[in-house]
DNA sequence: CATATTTAAGAGTATTAATTCTTAATTAAC
DNA sequence: GTTAATTAAGAATTAATACTCTTAAATATG
């Protein structure tokens, strides 16, 4: 059951790796992050270049530069996190694949799908990278294996 | 956010499609599920091997031949199509993707996944062929586009 | 200014999922 | 027995995702 993609795993970690670490400077390099979380460089700097677009991070180049979360830690969704990088639709989705869904008829298992997607909707609207990162601080949940 | 891949989408579909035409015949031909839902006949063909492979249609070759359902459509349940088209590990996956989960402490998201999961497989485990096409029968809800 | 550090951009490659194609085997009917 | 209808098996292709690599641009520091 594929949920969220490769891309979004990794910016979700990488997010809670920071907002779990609260480091001295203003911004973190991708290259500690990785290192810590034992994740492709490139393959983040993608991913993170992409939150920079959106407006979720902000980025600065050069030496001590690095990446830093636009809002505080708490105004940041689970929610903006995936839409940002599943892209907009990512609830615009069929269980069973119909075409052109959403006009006529349901499906047969439309009223089911229908719950759990927004079971997850809200639970990712109302989950910050703050909360998680309390969780993690207080050594409740763990983020590495 | 993809939870069916397409084989299980269309496996679903096709079999919804037989339980909601009681046709004549023992078997109906895969060749005209796949005309009437728009499939592709080579790809459902490869799909219906692997069910009948797994005990879930009986097939038969030559003229008037086909597939049929191995059990009373009452008897088979969604999840029993989803495990064998998708693997029996379908539900041993981590919305984060960390690695080697499950043995010590839970990753931050875990019980809200995990919730999640399990209403997912309690609903495909309660939920039959038969409940599903007296839907379709009934016209409450749609198998076409 | 020279150098080292760091992100930006996007091309390139590899892996996996999805789909199509080819050939063979089985069976019914004439 | 010949033909037509049908599934079986798996190779081959295409498309999507995941990942890697190369080059460029920005910036701090000496
Ligand atoms: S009825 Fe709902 S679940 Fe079913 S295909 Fe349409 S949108 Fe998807
Ligand atoms: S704690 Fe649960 S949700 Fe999180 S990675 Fe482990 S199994 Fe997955």
């Amino acid at each position: 059951m594929k949920v969220l993609s490769q891309t979004s795993k990794y910016g979700i970690r990488a997010l809670l790796y920071m907002v779990s670490n609260p480091s001295t400077g203003e911004y973190v390099s991708i290259g500690e992050i990785t290192k810590e979380l034992n994740l492709s460089f490139h393959f983040l700097t993608k991913i993170f270049r992409e939150l920079t677009n959106k407006g979720i991070l902000y980025s600065y180049r050069g030496p001590s530069g690095g990446i830093a979360l636009a809002k505080p830690s708490d105004q940041i969704m689970l929610i903006d996190i995936v839409l940002a990088l599943e892209g907009e639709d990512y609830f615009d989705n069929c269980l069973l694949g119909f075409p052109g869904c959403g006009v006529e008829k349901p499906c047969p298992v439309h009223n089911f799908w229908k719950g759990i997607k927004e079971d997850i909707k809200s639970h990712l609207c109302n989950t910050s990278l703050a909360q998680l990162g309390e969780k993690i601080l207080a050594e409740e949940v763990r983020l590495f294996d």
